[in-house]
DNA sequence: AAGTGGTCTAGACCACTTG
DNA sequence: AAGTGGTCTAGACCACTTG
């Protein structure tokens, strides 16, 4: 009773190929065998082969130029990622989110969030302060600046169901973001909001994040975790 | 003088279906239209339309199953990441790096060290402490522990040339590697090591790298940066 | 002029799920 | 039984780089 599995003959030849490049065997810059070559030694049509050479295209591995050939890439250093987790998507979806409002303004922008937004000075924005719970357990600060002109309503909502960020996520559809993270050390302020007592929780992240629609920033979001709660690991 | 710009036909009905996909017209279930129904519509031939739907599977914009059909996938939200810079590969590459070893020794690893590497306790380690500079600036801490049957000849390097990080992934090749990031306040002995003079600059991010060979651990380093100079980016 | 990869065709057989 | 996606064939034309 033998499990007979059909494999491809496109995987059989990209196999082939990748063998010999994995191995070291065919260095970065070699010339691998053309479609036709493919085809006649594996005596396949072309468009199989071609596909054994189009997946690994895709995958990186090959460089490939018309009427020259295609040839092994020099490996591109993938640089480890981390995964930004949403504290506050979580609680949300887990019917623990909780938010107090420490502070809500319509106030013009300063020099220093001008810069930060790429706006001019004494521009209209709203700027909030959010505490974010657990159920009663204090675990996220937020100060956040959004502009007015894009999300008029922001001081409107109710954000004991919805989030801050979830809002403007819904008013300005899915928008690009950028990141910054880095680490401080909360103020005493900070420090009494989220109830951090020990030497060692004052460690905080920091993790700074606009929105941007078109060229302009929506909104500046920046958020204050206890670096002992809110670990970041790596997917890859 | 018009410039005449030859649009594959694949790309066409691609577009098309994404279109649909993306303006919320065909929502997260809907049955695309099939192979042969986009080849009779577009007047293409079968492998043409199937080009558009299998490119964009792999996107992860259609669930497709044979006999069934394509369905519109729900959006996955991507969470997002942040690139881990690795300020030691940077400094070599600019030549600026330099290496002081605090301590080097064979050891045996005790309960703890052995939780986390995932061994038994009394296993043969080393474990070394090495500052790294940016010429003469302290920029990096590191605490490692190496399994010292997988690396047996890691005390014996110099570590003034290449980095013991760079060199174990040279012996291991290229291995999987798990991450873990938080926030830490320096220790007054690594405030001291890491010439960190400031209140705030006391504030440190911590990453855990642990490198993997099949099911065992082969090293486990812990590097601790001023979250000052060592900001992360996302670049999505 | 010969070879390369990019696109495309009109067929084919297959295992599979659907009505 | 009719339809689906997955694989594959043996051709074709094209713009392009190479000797």
């Amino acid at each position: 009773m033998e499990s007979i599995v059909k494999v491809p003959r496109f995987l059989v030849i990209k196999q082939y190929l990748e063998n010999h490049i994995n191995t070291g065997n065919w260095p970065a810059g070699t010339r691998v065998p053309s479609e036709n070559d493919l085809a006649e030694t594996f005596s396949v049509s072309r468009m199989t082969a071609r596909r054994a050479l189009a997946e690994l295209d895709r995958q990186g591995l090959l460089l490939r130029s018309p009427g020259s050939g295609s040839f092994v890439k020099k490996i591109d250093k993938k640089r480890p990622k981390i995964e930004l987790v949403d504290v506050i998507e979580d609680l949300l979806a887990a019917g623990r989110y909780r938010c107090r409002v420490l502070s809500m303004d319509a106030i013009q922008s300063d020099s220093e969030t001008a810069s930060s937004m790429e706006i001019d000075i004494g521009e209209n924005l709203f700027k909030a302060t959010f505490l974010y719970l657990d159920l009663d357990k204090p675990c996220q600060l937020e100060h956040l600046y959004v502009n007015s002109s894009l999300v008029p309503a922001f001081m409107k909502q109710n954000y004991e169901k919805i989030s801050p960020s979830s809002y403007i996520d819904w008013i300005t559809g899915d928008c690009e973001s950028d990141y910054l993270l880095n680490s401080v050390i909360a103020s005493p302020g900070e420090r009494r909001e989220l109830a951090l007592t020990g030497e060692d929780e004052q460690a905080c992240i920091k993790l700074r994040r606009r929105i941007w629609m078109g060229g302009n920033i929506v909104s500046l979001s920046v958020t204050i975790n206890p670096g002992q709660l809110y670990q970041l690991q790596s997917v890859i």
